[in-house]
RNA sequence: GCACUCGUAGCUCAGCUGGAUAGAGCAUCGCCCUUCUAAGGCGAGGGUCUCAGGUUCGAAUCCUGACGGGUGUACCA
């Protein structure tokens, strides 16, 4: 339900019948309920073109408004707001309207775009670790909204599989011999450590890893196949923490840096016919906007570098794809880099000019004390010990609380655990850093997932208890229902503005508005207690099971699960 | 040096395409469990929105400058 497009509509309208000239029509949210449920300010910008009192054309124009449908009443308040009620009749109809329906109310955008999310992005020469997860997450979450809405989404996942240290590491691998490497590589961190021990005491085994580099570059069979052997083993890893976050990228989605390398001659010879580039200290170089530092695409020794790479995979995305917009979800200390490499591409015709390129760019978790989050040892903290220990925690402070099944422990342990661990991540708005807590996020209070999946347990509770059927329409009995089933139908508004923004804590902040009014919905209106007419009883019951709704594909889309009971 | 970014309650954060008395959670202090899951609800206290100018009928929000924190800045990604 657009509810923002349609009021914008009715006062447009009435903006005509009123023969009042303006162009786009804002409707925003009212600042308190007091005000209503929606705002109109527009009429001060109009008062001082017009140079007539705003007052007057606001009175004028309430006049005009159409309140027989969704609005209830409209009001003249302080130097000319307006401020707007929705009907009481219009919402129980809309609610209603929704029950059954598995897209609880929200549309299709109206032109889908193709769009490429790059996301996830982990190095193949290591473990994923902490740092690794807001890009997975956001990315996932930024993909799956989209996919909802209607566009055509293509994940990829830029996987580092390319470089120096590869020579060093298949070397080892081979030292090792097949099986060893096998459980060897259980450890990517260690395995690293290792060959790079051997690296550094054995000239012998350097000059190896060294000449080995040069044989992948070449296309040497056996060196391939020893890459092949280690990017696999090293993906499965990678795979092993999407499947315990739920998150949605598979092997088809993996489009790595050697992907591109066949590609990197051709970007260069694009820059250099553009005269886009030029040789600065024997490096291939473009200046951009008279800057001092130029971005090199070409080193002196011929080798690319990351540039090259990215401006191959925007090509490609623009070009073999066909993408509409690309979203880089991309730490926020790399905004430099694709503000550069977005730039070139489209001075050199590799991107179109009407290709969105954003970087969603994300800040650093930090530990409480601001610094950098690490082990004790200052190591980097594993992504798979980090979900491990939050399901252990999880378990530990459900179990407390009542009987359950070993089985059932387990399950909402799992779900508890990582949705706590990825809704802290997803409900701070991206760009600024932000502070990893246990204690906060395992707390269970205040704007967190499990207070979300407390709400709905306890709606799935009720409805367990109510073991009939239920049906019949809802009716908006007094303010708390009419705020709730308010927010229910915004859905689709949150979602459109989640989507533009990237900003996946809009959905996060939403939902906990959600959750809150139907807290206080429930203390005030008892469902099931004695005395209730039935068709009240239904109407609350309908509210409560699309509250649910709600939630559940709220959370859905941010990649968080739900369980029936806790 | 230059560029980017952030600065809002004791703490963690919303709000930033300009709107009315700046909002949550935690922490602190009260109240509500014979009553649908109290991991809940209700209430109180807590603010010079870093500072100084500017634009405007109106600025936490936009512009300029200062101060403070973070980050980036020529052959790693």
């Amino acid at each position: 339900m657009k509810i923002k497009s349609q009021l914008s509509n009715i006062i447009s309208d009435a903006l005509k019948s009123a023969n009042i000239e303006s162009d786009d029509v804002v409707i925003s949210d009212a600042t308190k309920p007091e005000f209503g449920d929606y705002q109109y300010n527009g009429v001060m910008k109009l008062a001082k073109i017009l140079k007539q009192n705003p007052r007057q054309i606001a009175t004028n124009l309430v006049e005009h408004i159409d309140t027989t449908g969704m609005i209830a009443k409209v009001e003249v308040a302080g130097p000319g707001f307006i401020n707007i009620w929705l009907n009481d009749e219009w919402l129980g109809k809309e609610a209603t309207a929704i029950l059954n329906n598995d897209r609880v109310g929200v549309g299709y955008v109206e032109i889908p775009q193709k769009v490429v999310v790059d996301y996830s992005g982990p190095n193949m020469a290591k473990q994923m670790h902490v740092g690794h997860l807001r890009s997975t997450i956001i990315g996932d979450t930024l993909a799956t909204l989209l996919e909802f809405l209607g566009d055509d989404v293509i994940r990829q996942n830029h996987i580092g599989d390319w470089g120096t240290q590869f020579g060093m590491l298949i070397a080892y691998l081979e030292e090792q011999g097949a099986d060893g490497a096998t459980t060897e590589l259980k450890d990517l961190e260690q395995f690293y450590k290792d060959a790079k021990v051997r690296f550094d005491e054995s000239p012998e085994f350097a000059d190896k890893a060294r000449e080995y580099v040069v044989k992948i570059q070449s296309g040497d069979e056996h060196c391939l196949n020893l890459w092949q052997s280690f990017i696999d083993a090293s993906l499965g890893h990678c795979e092993e923490v999407y499947d315990k976050l739920g998150v949605n990228l598979t092997r088809d989605d993996v489009r790595a840096e050697s992907f591109y390398n066949p590609k990197l001659a051709d970007v260069i010879k694009t820059l250099k016919e553009k005269n886009l580039s030029t040789i600065s200290d024997g490096a291939e170089c473009v200046f951009l906007n008279d800057s001092e530092v130029p971005v090199i695409v070409q080193k002196g020794d011929g080798g690319y570098l990351y540039a090259t790479t990215d401006l191959a995979a925007l090509e490609y995305r623009a070009k073999e794809l066909k993408a509409d917009r690309i979203c880089y979800v991309v730490d926020a200390r790399q905004g430099q880099h694709f503000k550069q490499v977005f730039t070139i591409a489209k001075q050199s015709g590799m991107v179109g000019e009407n290709v969105a390129l954003e970087h969603i760019g994300f800040g650093t978790m930090m530990d409480k004390g601001g610094k950098p989050f690490k082990t004790r040892d200052g190591g980097v903290i594993k992504l798979i010990d980090l979900l491990d220990e939050a399901v252990v925690k999880a378990k530990e402070s459900i179990k407390e609380r009542d009987a359950h099944s070993e089985d059932e422990l387990e399950n909402i342990a799992t779900v508890v655990g990582i949705g706590a661990v990825k809704y802290a991540d997803l409900s701070i708005s991206r760009e600024s850093n932000y502070i990893f807590s246990w204690d906060k996020m395992l707390s269970f209070e205040g704007n967190t997932s499990l207070y979300m999946q407390y709400a709905y347990a306890r709606i799935q509770s009720i409805l367990r208890k109510y073991d009939s059927e239920i049906k019949g329409d809802i009716i908006i009995g007094d303010e708390t229902e009419h705020r709730l089933a308010h927010l229910l139908l915004k859905f689709e508004d949150t979602l459109s503005k989640a989507a533009t923004d990237a900003t996946p804590h809009t959905i996060t902040s939403y939902l906990y508005d959600v959750v809150t009014q139907f807290m206080k919905f429930y203390e005030l209106n008892p469902i099931l207690k004695g005395g209730i007419e039935e068709e009240v009883k239904m109407s609350r019951l309908q509210l409560a099971k699309l509250t649910a709704s709600v939630i559940k594909k709220g959370l859905d889309i941010l990649g968080i699960e739900v369980v029936d009971k806790i």
